[in-house]
DNA sequence: GTCGTTACATAACGATGCCAATGTTTCCTC
DNA sequence: GAGGAAACATTGGCATCGTTATGTAACGAC
């Protein structure tokens, strides 16, 4: 029943699935091709086949992640009445994961530190988020007038990976209150109040 | 004219430099212990002699810049009359770090997902963050009434740390004006102001 | 001046990793 | 149903890395 091309796929979610886990767990230096095969029940070899090297795997798991996230969020967003709800959607996005995968974050981490090292990560960051920027900047013009010394959509997003990050270290640092009132006020900060002196 | 003892800090101090640069730019697992003391001008037995292993180097290396950063931030700190000025130091202290050392943040990068494998990483990461929190809590007691149920120390250093992450993509993403328009945000937004219905 | 100790260097081991070359099996086509 | 290709497995090479065991030269106490 299952044709050649299903068994590919099949297999191929199964070591994307694998990378996802343990490229957050170990870290991509730490998690070896021949651990991620184990864990989808193939080898090393249908590794090689599917994504031709580690970093292959590596980006080919980010591309389809930022499609599904931004998907999912985009969405929720258009239905946000009030800034308010706008900004729990956000935060809800970031720290309760859409698709139930809260490798998500884990996962950004290890890309920004291979960014360190490839040139070619570095750029597929840059590109990703200046994306997920501008999408905020064009929500964020909605809700409030913007000034034009301050971009927003940077700043809302380093707020939203930062918070996550500290969450990480302690749940109960950064409450759903504490987390929705930041962003508020940044969001308040940049728009139309005047610079001080 | 040099006596054993001074050799073996300055010994110390070159590998810690070594490590510190290595560690910063090609990760923990990408640095080999090899490579960070040839870098040193010494030997791996050098290495293995001070800090008996490769995460003892780590551990050593954060201890140092800790007491550091720390010593200069707060210093400034207590010199800071209004809250712009307090809010410039900090984003100072982040975007151009004290002792003019740039490799700071990705050495924090890295040991944020080298907390993901090791337990001793992670309890040393909350011990030192929460020591943090707390300061920046007791500094924002001074110029706002704080809000019971929202943490402000969390969220400015998540806020601190996610902005540096956008000003590594691009830089131009984070002007000063931005991230101190969202610090000041962050703080009247966790302050007083009555919670949304 | 002798001798133990310190502060490194040297060298080798064991383990592990990425990847490619080469099988083997399963599926589609005609 | 036979040939061929696609999908995956097996094996091994080649390199690297963390660590340790051992060597050695300089130093310092007496």
């Amino acid at each position: 029943m299952a044709t050649q091309e299903e068994r590919r796929t099949q297999t191929r979610d199964a070591l994307l699935e694998a990378g996802a886990t343990l490229f957050a767990e170990r870290g991509v230096a730490g998690a070896s091709v021949d651990a991620i095969a184990q864990r989808a029940g193939r080898t090393s070899g249908a590794l090689y086949d599917h994504f031709g090297s580690k970093e292959g795997l590596l980006f080919a798991l980010l591309a389809s992640w930022v499609d599904d996230a931004t998907a999912v969020i985009t969405a929720e967003q258009a239905t946000a009445a009030t800034l308010d709800t706008w900004v729990a959607v956000m935060w809800r996005a970031v720290s309760d994961p859409p698709s139930g995968d809260a490798r998500w974050i884990s996962l950004e981490h290890e890309l920004w530190t291979y960014a360190a090292q490839s040139e070619r990560a570095r750029r597929y960051l840059a590109r990703r988020y200046q994306a997920a920027w501008d999408g905020i900047d064009e929500v964020a013009t909605t809700w409030a007038e913007p000034r034009p010394d301050v971009r927003i959509g940077p700043a809302v997003i380093g707020l939203l990976l930062g918070l996550e990050m500290m969450r990480r270290i302690d749940p109960d640092a950064v409450s759903d209150a504490t987390a929705i009132a930041a962003l508020r006020g940044v969001l308040a900060g940049a728009a139309d109040r005047g610079a001080a002196p």
